[in-house]
RNA sequence: GGAGAGGUGGCCGAGAGGUCGAAGGCACGCCCCUGCUAAGGGCGCAUACGAGCUUAAACUUGUAUCGAGGGUUCGAAUCCCUCCCUCUCCGCCA
């Protein structure tokens, strides 16, 4: 959620921000609501104000044991107004949140200004391109030649776009996020947390999901009392439960920086991507990833970000694959961040970098719906900055290690620091 | 699934229709005292949104907020209804 107070004092500068993002702001609408918003709030407290003297008279007269019938026939009228005065105002400011919260973040000044992927900024290329003697496969094909991948029974079971994996191929999916989640937790400082999969609508809305993207979410709906309906969704990221930690807490100063690390299965119906990456395991309904999350001092974001991007990389780098990052343009990024760095990794089959981490500072959009706080060197409450970044997607990861290490005979290397979670084995082969 | 007990400020915890934004304690901040430390004393200390004043802050003032939503009442933390959540015991269960 934006600060209000910027759209007060600023709203044509906002606009302007939003819309190098593609977001038309209805500054017109937005005029309007406050306009109303502020008549009724005043006449409506000013109204308050007269019910609650005028009790007051009479809790006194009363205590004295006064003749009180004047000023209850003064006050007898009052109701009513003030009802109505409350029950408008109460609409108006609903109106005002709605309008709120589906606002995306303004991006932040160093963000290319673009419409699409293809504005996106390479920061960097690291790595080198593997070059192959032979026509290469892709994952798909060297999956299901080590007997290690079987899509077709996964449709049978759930349908499309989902995986089943097989013996030494689970154990190397399995190795991955073993490896990832030791890495960060061992080397860079963060703590492992073990987190819900199903979560309520409060941390959906507090990390930007709800209320706009529903139909990108897998719902588990549970009937609760009478008229009661109230939602579950399956998670489709652990940066929801792992950053809704800190909703609604006031942080002391000292434990900051928090840094989560977290491995879950990640959900997502992907809706809206019908024809896209139909085949194999880079578009699934159910993936896992290892997930970073550090909740910070706001004037530490940027440095955070710069670190949590460098501790994805080093994933990477130690698996010796090669990836580029780049920066998103304002056209590109999620509707919470800020700013976004995306990694991209080689996949030799496509010819291409594809994204496999995405991590991004959130100012303190998330930590406003979260009324996430810490208390400053004032003593003062002042909303936190929350960062995230996939470290990485283990799928992905998955098919990159399968298509970049394959051999002509079929078989696959294991990249050397995974061994040790392969009980040794070096390669994948029939 | 059955039975019970609860949800109050950063935390603990009183309050049981009026003068309660809420006693007391802890934590925190400033000050005093003290050779250091510990102890002691004084003062301050919720958040949000308005209005006034202001470049701004500070400040003054109004309103709301005692799990959420509705209701009763001139007036609700307190009474009524619905819901949510937490805890305890029994059953079942990995």
């Amino acid at each position: 959620m934006l600060d209000i107070q910027a759209l007060r004092n600023d709203l044509a500068g906002v606009a302007e921000r939003l819309a190098t993002r593609g977001f038309v702001l209805d500054a017109a609408r937005f005029q309007e609501l406050e306009a109303q918003r502020k008549s009724i709030q005043t006449r409506t407290q000013e109204s308050q104000a007269k019910r609650n003297s005028s009790s007051k008279l009479i809790g006194q007269a009363k205590a004295k044991g006064e003749d009180v019938s004047a000023i209850m026939a003064e006050v007898a009228n009052l109701g009513d107004e003030l009802k109505q005065l409350e029950t408008r105002l109460s609409e108006v400011q609903h109106e005002l949140n709605a309008f709120l919260a589906v606002i995306p973040n303004t991006p932040h000044g160093g963000v290319p200004i673009g419409k699409s992927e293809a504005d996106n900024l390479e920061v960097r290329k690291v790595g080198n391109i593997p070059k192959f003697a032979f026509e290469v496969k892709d994952h798909v094909s060297i999956g299901e030649g080590l007997d290690g991948l079987d899509f077709d029974t996964a449709a049978k079971i759930s349908g499309a776009r989902f995986s089943l994996l097989k013996g030494p191929m689970a154990r190397l999916h399995r190795a991955l996020a073993q490896f990832m989640l030791d890495t960060h937790a061992d080397q860079h400082g963060y703590t492992e947390v073990y987190v819900p999969y199903i979560v309520n609508a409060d941390s959906m809305r507090g990390t930007g999901q709800l209320p706009k993207f529903e139909e990108d979410l897998f719902r588990v709906p549970r009937v609760m009392g009478e008229d009661g309906e109230q939602n579950f969704y399956l998670i489709p990221t652990a940066e929801v439960p792992v950053t809704n930690i800190v909703r609604d807490e006031i942080v002391p100063l000292e434990k900051l920086p928090m840094k989560f690390v977290a491995h879950t299965p990640c959900f997502r119906s992907e809706a809206g991507s019908y024809g896209r990456d139909t085949r194999g395991m880079i578009r699934q309904h159910q993936f896992d990833k290892v997930e970073l999350v550090q909740i910070v001092h706001p004037e530490k974001s940027y440095e955070g970000l710069e670190e949590l991007l460098g501790h994805a990389e080093v994933i990477l780098q130690k698996l010796g694959l090669p990836y580029r990052v780049v920066k998103l343009c304002t056209g590109d990024m999620g509707f919470s961040a800020a700013l976004t760095y995306d990694i991209e990794v080689w996949l030799p089959a496509q010819n291409t970098y594809r994204e496999i981490s995405s991590c991004s500072n959130f100012e303190a959009f998330q930590a406003r719906r979260m009324q996430a706080r810490f208390r400053n060197a004032q003593g003062k409450p002042e909303l936190l900055h929350t960062l995230n970044g996939s470290g990485l997607a283990v799928g992905r990861t998955l098919v990159a290690v399968l298509e970049n290490y394959q051999q002509a005979d079929g078989s696959v290397m294991i990249p050397e620091v995974l061994r040790p979670y392969m009980g040794g084995m070096e390669k994948l082969s029939l």
